[in-house]
DNA sequence: TATTTATTCGGTCTATTGACGAATTAAACT
DNA sequence: AGTTTAATTCGTCAATAGACCGAATAAATA
C-alpha cells in the first residue's frame, strides 16, 4: 500500500513536457477522462493513454468512477492519487509550532500545533520531528514518503546557504545548522524560508491575495516586517534580507543608537517600542500591545494616542512600500496588523499620504498563513522535482559586452 | 543582399530547444566550429549539422574562416550573421534624443544623438523616425529589417497598455498614443519602458552592474527615481510605478500640500527643490544644480550645506531601498547622482545609517545608459521571438483552494 | 600514421493520424 | 412495448513522420 513512488524514469524532453501538461490538467480539472485530457492539453488520445498508463504504474493517478448520462461510450475518470507523494509545511514561531500535511494535489490532509518548546534550539528541532512523525503516521503515511518539507522561521534566511542569520527570538536557533539537522531528523531535505515571506505566499495561495501578481505583506506583531511579491515571484534580496523594514528610516532619528541597533521603525512600532512609548507617555502598567488596545477601547486617551502614532508610522511604511514597488494590494498581518480596527486606521493614514491609494486587506489566514505558505512552497518544489523544466525555462542570456575574437 | 530573414518555420518543440541552445552557444562563443558546438551544447554532431544548415539558409549564421595549426582535419568556423536581424534602442530625454543600432549578436553598430525637438509631442516622434531611418540607412540596413525597437521615456509607463501615464517633462507626450504612432512611423512594433528602468538594464548589460542579480539604480537629476532589479528581473510594479521614490515620505512633512502633489522626497532633492532650498537659505542667484555644486567647490558654505542635506536625504532613500529589497549593489546615476563627489557623500551617510552597508557605484554609462538598456531589451525580445520557450517556461501553477468535485 | 572533422546510415523514441472496435444513448420501426 | 438501427463517444491499434544518437566511414592535416 505504501510502496515508495519511484521518480519518473523519464527519457526525452518531449515526453517530460507531455507528462507535465497532463499533470497540470489533472491538478486543475480532476476528475477528468482521458478524452477530455487530450482535448485540454492538445495531445493526441494515443499519447494520453501512454502517459496515463505510466502515471498509473507510478501511483500518481487513480480511477474515480466513470461518466454517465452522456451519449456515447462512458469514460473512465481519473484524479491525482494521494499515493503520489506528500509534503510537509512547518511554522516554527516563537510561541507556537504548527505542522501541516498535504498530498501532491495540494489537498491539506491534517494540521497540528503545540506551544513551541521554550528551551528553543535543538529541543525545538526535536519537537518538530516528533510532531511531524505523529502527523504522518496519524494519516497513514510513512514519514519516508514525504518528499518535500519547508520550514517557516523568524529571522533572515540566507537564500544561498539556508542559514538563519539575524538572531531570531527563538533561543539558539542562529547557531545551529538547521537545514542539516532537520533534514537528518526527518529523513528528507528541508528548505527554510522566512516566516513573513511564507505567510505572504500562504495568502497568495489560499488567502486574501489570490491571483495577484504584485503584493506586499506588512506584518506587525512583536516586530515589523515585510514580504514582497513582484512579477509573480518572491523578492528575497541578495542576502534574504529584503523586507527588513524595521530598518526603514522612519519615525525617529535614524542616527540614534537604538535606531541603528534594532532599526529605526522597529524601535517605534515593534511591540517593545509601543509599550515604551505608552509608558513614557504616562500610561498605566501593561505588558502586551493587546492590552494597550484594550485600554484604548475603554477610553484611555494615552493608549489611543500611542496607537494612532503606531498606525501613522505603519501608514508611512506602507506609503514607502507603494512608492518603491507599486503593489496592487497590501495585506496587513501579524497580531497587531491583522486587527481590522488597526488596519482601518492605517488605510485612513494612507489615503492622506499616497497619490494613488492601494487596496488594503487584513490577513484572512491569520496564524495559519505561515504554515499554509510553507505547504505551498513544498508543493511547488515537489511538482518541480517531478515535472520541472527549469533547465529549459531560463531566459536567453545576452552576450557580454566584449566579444572573444580569438581563433583557435 | 537584404532579403528579409523569415521567422523560423519550426516544427517540433525538441528542435526549437536544440536551435535555442545552438544559438546561445553561438552568441557567447563565436567563432566556433560545429564540432565544438556539439561538445558545448551536448547535441550530436549530426543534429548540429542539421541546425547549422538551417541557420545558414535563414541567414542567421555565416562562415568566418577555418581552424588551422591543430592536428586533424580543419574545421569551419561560424558566427552569427548581422543579416540575422537588427534592433533599435531609442532614448527620448527631455533635452536629448539618442538612437542606437545593434545586430542580433548584440554588436552595437552605430549611435547618434540630437537635441530633442523642443516643441515635444508629435514633433519629437517625427524626429525619432527621421533619426532612426538615417541611422539604419547609414549602416546599409533597410529600416524594415529592424525587428525590434525599444523606446526609453521619462514618466510612468503602464506595463499592460504601454501608455505614458505620469506627465513627463516632454510637452504633450502623455496625450499621444506613442506606441501606435511610433510603430506606424517606424514600420515595426515599438516597446516603451521607463528611462530609469532602462538605464538600470543598461548598466547591467554593459555597465557597472554586470553579473549582479539584485541591483537598484538610484537616479538623481532634475527629478529623483529608482530602478529595481530583483531575482534577475526588472520590478515594474502593478502600474509601472515601482521606483517612484519621489513619493517616499522622507525629508519633510508628507502631509504638506507640496509633498502630496509632487512627492515628499522629490520636493526636497529634485532640482527645483535643491534650488529652492539654496534660495531660501539665502544663497545667491543660480539656475541649475550644477551651479550649486560649483559654488560649493569655491567655498560657498550655504551651497555646501544644501548639498550636504541633499546627500543626507539621498542616503536615507538608499537606506530605505536597502531595508526593503536588500540589493547587492546600488548604482547612482543621473546628472547629480553620477557625480563621484556626491556619491561619496551619500556613501558616507549610508555607512552611518545601515546595519550592513551595500556597495555603491556611480553609473559608468552616464547618459548612454538609457539607450544601451533599450538596446538590451530590444535584443532580448528579438531573441525570444526567434528562440523563446516562454510557453514552456511558465512555473507549474498550484491548484486553487477549492476543488471541483462535480462529475460529468 | 595518428588525429580531428564532417557525413552517412541505421536504430530508437515520441507524437500524430486514421481506422476500428466497444459501449452507450437516441431514434425509429414493428 | 419491445426491438432494431443510427449516432456518438471512448479508447486502442497500426502506420508514419520528425528528431535524436551512435557507429561506421570518408576527408583532411600535423
Amino acid at each position: 500500500m505504501t510502496m515508495p513512488v519511484p521518480l519518473p524514469a523519464v527519457t526525452s524532453v518531449t515526453r517530460q513536457l507531455s507528462r507535465r501538461s497532463v499533470f497540470e490538467a489533472l491538478l486543475h480539472r480532476s476528475p477528468i477522462s482521458r478524452a477530455d485530457l487530450a482535448k485540454v492539453t492538445g495531445l493526441s488520445k494515443q499519447t494520453m493513454s501512454e502517459v496515463i498508463d505510466a502515471f498509473g504504474q507510478q501511483g500518481l493517478v487513480r480511477q474515480v468512477g466513470r461518466t454517465s448520462g452522456n451519449v456515447g461510450r462512458t469514460a473512465v475518470l481519473y484524479e491525482l492519487s494521494p499515493e503520489g507523494g506528500h509534503v510537509l509545511g512547518i511554522d516554527l514561531g516563537a510561541r507556537r509550532l504548527t505542522v501541516a500535511l498535504a498530498d501532491i494535489a495540494g489537498r491539506v490532509l491534517a494540521e497540528a500545533d503545540e506551544p513551541t518548546d521554550s528551551r528553543g534550539g535543538a529541543w525545538a528541532l526535536d519537537q518538530i520531528a516528533r510532531l511531524s512523525d505523529r502527523l504522518a503516521r496519524d494519516n497513514h503515511t510513512h514519514p519516508s514518503r514525504i518528499r518535500s518539507i519547508v520550514l517557516a522561521t523568524p529571522g533572515v534566511v540566507n537564500p544561498k546557504s539556508g542559514a538563519i542569520e539575524m538572531a531570531p527570538n527563538i533561543t539558539g536557533l542562529g547557531h545551529l545548522n538547521v537545514v542539516g539537522l532537520l533534514s537528518e531528523k526527518l529523513g528528507n531535505p528541508v528548505i527554510i524560508e522566512n516566516d513573513i515571506n511564507l505567510a505572504l505566499l500562504g495568502e497568495i495561495w489560499h488567502g486574501c491575495a489570490q491571483n495577484v501578481a504584485n503584493v506586499a505583506f506588512l506584518a506587525l506583531g512583536s516586530g515589523v516586517g515585510l514580504g514582497l511579491y513582484a512579477n509573480g515571484q518572491l523578492v528575497r534580496g541578495e542576502n534574504g534580507a529584503a523586507g527588513e523594514i524595521g530598518y526603514l528610516p522612519l519615525g525617529g532619528d535614524p542616527l540614534q543608537a537604538e535606531s541603528r541597533l534594532q532599526g529605526c521603525l522597529e524601535y517605534q512600532v515593534g511591540a517593545t517600542g509601543v509599550l515604551r512609548r505608552y509608558r513614557e507617555a504616562g500610561g498605566s502598567e501593561v505588558d502586551s500591545v493587546i492590552q494597550v488596545f484594550e485600554r484604548a477601547q475603554v477610553g484611555d486617551p494615552i493608549a489611543s494616542q500611542v496607537l494612532d502614532e503606531t498606525a501613522r508610522l505603519t501608514g508611512l511604511a506602507a506609503a514607502a512600500v507603494i512608492a518603491m514597488v507599486d503593489p496592487q494590494l497590501i495585506v496587513l498581518g501579524g497580531s497587531v496588523g491583522a486587527r481590522p480596527d488597526f488596519a482601518d486606521q492605517v488605510a485612513r493614514v494612507l489615503l492622506q499620504l499616497s497619490p494613488r491609494p492601494v487596496e488594503i486587506r487584513t490577513s484572512t489566514l491569520g496564524r495559519r498563513a505561515g504554515v499554509v505558505g510553507a505547504l505551498s512552497v513544498a508543493l511547488s518544489r515537489l511538482h518541480d522535482a517531478f515535472f520541472g523544466v527549469s533547465e529549459l525555462a531560463a531566459a536567453l542570456p545576452l552576450p557580454p559586452p566584449a566579444h572573444r575574437t580569438a581563433r583557435q
